[in-house]
RNA sequence: GGUCCUGUGGCCGAGAGGCUAGGCAGAGCUCUGCAAAAGCUUCCACAGCGGUUCGAAUCCGCUCGGGACCUCCA
């Protein structure tokens, strides 16, 4: 089996992947800001990189996979004014800081379970980890790279970016920019006097009286940098350096920047080898975000209860939406998009419910040779394919070629010999790998079916199968149409039984 | 202004020198009591103009359009 190959934001280049520690894989994804509700435009990264996380497993590899939560410092709450910080929030809604992070820290996870994202490993979060930062930037300090000004600290970056060019780390070197390029267009920010250089950047900051959310530090109250967290927590659950750190494209700078610099001046090295960026979700080819006030939260795509929607779109018709692009490409939304993904969930899912109740047979040779070949090669390319980068499109398209073979057969359209026993059970096998463990998708019908409803459509179906029998067309069709009113679908298959799905 | 990405059929999207994915929608047919589902067939592409090449959607140049980052951002 070839070998799985990731593309480096680091390098620009697909690169073969290789652990640090044989058979161990440590992966940091940089996870939300629980100061709002997650939109659509979060689910991508936490579905892409649950992609990745499973297949590693897939491949064998341990896995340790940390995600963050942000939930402490300089952030802005959706839809509100600069100044309007976590702490005002709060005020304004009455709450505990603590207690507007957990709420949302709560709906947070609440999402992640409805697209059946698996949990990391450990998920960390920045007030946790509040004497880990002053550690680190005290090691920072006493480097040389650090400067206090009136109870904040900024990262000096012009100096890192001297010192550590000459060993092969200029700052920059990630997103691929020149320090000097930068300075023009820059923009005019708060307490920009306070730095040496605009492009310095805080690793603590000074609390003002009316921030709720604050820390004794040896530089005074104040709070950590907008960094500095993801250093500190990386470093301590996988080490000066792993494998995998993952995130959106958007944090590649300064974000991920940043946090290059902090932790090489820490511990001398690249914190991560390979830097993975998911592309973004675009409404009419703009990016979904808070700036441009056009997102969606997860809630409301659920629900179906925002303006830009015309229906509720289930989370596993979103993931699979994400699947169905390589994931370093824009994904652009719309219902057109969303409900084409629907019905192609939906027949994929039949077919994949088909395949898995097939009898495979015992015929050791394939009546017809060039199908049997062509499936074993569809299937076969699955490993291929998700190699190259994790390829989850392709994937999807060969899923979706070896639908009308599965139809085939059940329909007795293809012949029952005309497949191998050999090719049928490597699909059967390779199938439920993909779909459920590596894709993760599983059946809608599982999220609302107790068991129950099933057995009141069968009883149903056998009603409605006694008065078609008796040619009681009028009670037969009573049964199937009112069915169907309720979003339960009757379908009469070839082999004379009725199977059902929700609309 | 700087750095970079991108432009594929009605819509969403793969591909990245020759074999011209896939889904949805449209059209026709088959099966069916009817319908649905399913199956089969089919229409509709590589922004424009040049260049390289035996051959370009794919490489190069220019033009036009879209976007990301440089500020919190997935």
């Amino acid at each position: 089996m070839s070998q799985l190959k990731v593309y480096n934001s680091l390098t620009r280049q697909k690169e073969a992947f290789e652990s640090i520690t044989p058979g161990h894989v440590g992966m940091y994804v940089c996870g939300p800001t629980v100061s709002g509700e997650s939109h659509l435009g979060h689910a991508r990264p936490f579905i892409t990189f649950d992609i990745v996380y499973r297949y590693l497993l897939h491949l064998g590899y341990k896995v340790r996979y940390v995600r963050n939560i942000t939930d402490a410092g300089h952030f802005e709450e959706e839809g509100r004014e600069a100044e309007d910080k976590i702490s005002s929030k709060a005020i304004l809604e009455k709450l505990e800081p603590m207690e507007l992070v957990q709420k949302y820290t709560n709906l947070y996870h609440w999402a992640m379970l409805q697209f059946n994202n698996i949990p990391p490993s450990i998920e960390p979060t920045a007030t946790g980890h509040i004497v880990e930062q002053i550690v680190m930037i005290e090691k920072i300090i006493a480097d040389g790279y650090a400067y206090v000004a009136n109870g904040s600290v900024y990262f000096d970056v012009a100096k890192y970016d001297a010192d550590f060019s000459v060993k092969g780390s200029p700052y920059g070197m990630l997103s691929g920019r020149i320090l000097e390029d930068m300075q023009e267009g820059s923009r005019e920010l708060d307490n920009q006097e306070e730095k040496r250089n605009k492009a310095d950047f805080a690793l603590w900051k000074n609390a003002p009286p009316e921030h709720i959310m604050r820390w004794v530090s040896p530089w005074g109250e104040g709070f950590p940098g907008w960094h500095i967290e993801c250093s500190a927590m990386s470093t301590k659950y996988l080490g000066q350096q792993f494998d995998i750190h993952g995130g959106g494209m958007d944090l590649q700078f300064p974000h991920h920047e940043c946090e290059i610099a902090q932790s090489t001046v820490c511990n001398h090295k690249t914190p991560a080898r390979y830097w993975l960026h998911n592309n973004m979700i675009t409404v009419n080819g703009k990016k979904m975000g808070k700036s441009y006030g056009n997102q969606i939260k997860l809630t409301e795509m659920f629900s179906g209860n925002h303006p830009a929607l015309e229906q509720a779109y289930h989370p596993m018709v979103i993931r699979f939406f994400i699947l169905q692009t390589h994931y370093r490409s824009t994904l652009d939304f719309g219902n057109e998009a969303l409900k084409a993904t629907e019905k192609g969930l939906k027949r994929l899912w039949e077919a994949y419910t088909t395949s898995q109740e097939m009898n495979v047979g015992n015929n050791h040779a394939a009546a017809d040779a060039a199908l049997d070949e062509k499936v074993r090669k569809l299937v076969e390319q699955f490993d291929e394919f998700m190699n190259d980068d994790l390829n989850t499109a392709k994937v999807v398209a060969n899923m979706f070629e070896l639908v009308p073979v599965i139809n085939g057969i059940k329909d007795k359209h293809i012949a029952a010999d005309a497949i191998s026993t050999n090719t049928l059970s490597l699909l059967q096998r390779q199938l439920k790998v993909f779909v459920e463990d590596i894709f993760g998708l599983k059946s809608e019908e599982e999220y609302n079916n107790d068991g129950k409803l099933d057995g009141v459509i069968q009883l149903l179906i056998n009603m409605r199968k006694e008065a078609k029998d008796k040619k009681d067309y009028v009670t037969s069709d009573k049964i199937r149409t009112e069915l169907a009113a309720l979003g339960i679908q009757l379908k009469d298959d070839k082999d004379g039984n009725i199977s059902y799905s929700f609309a």
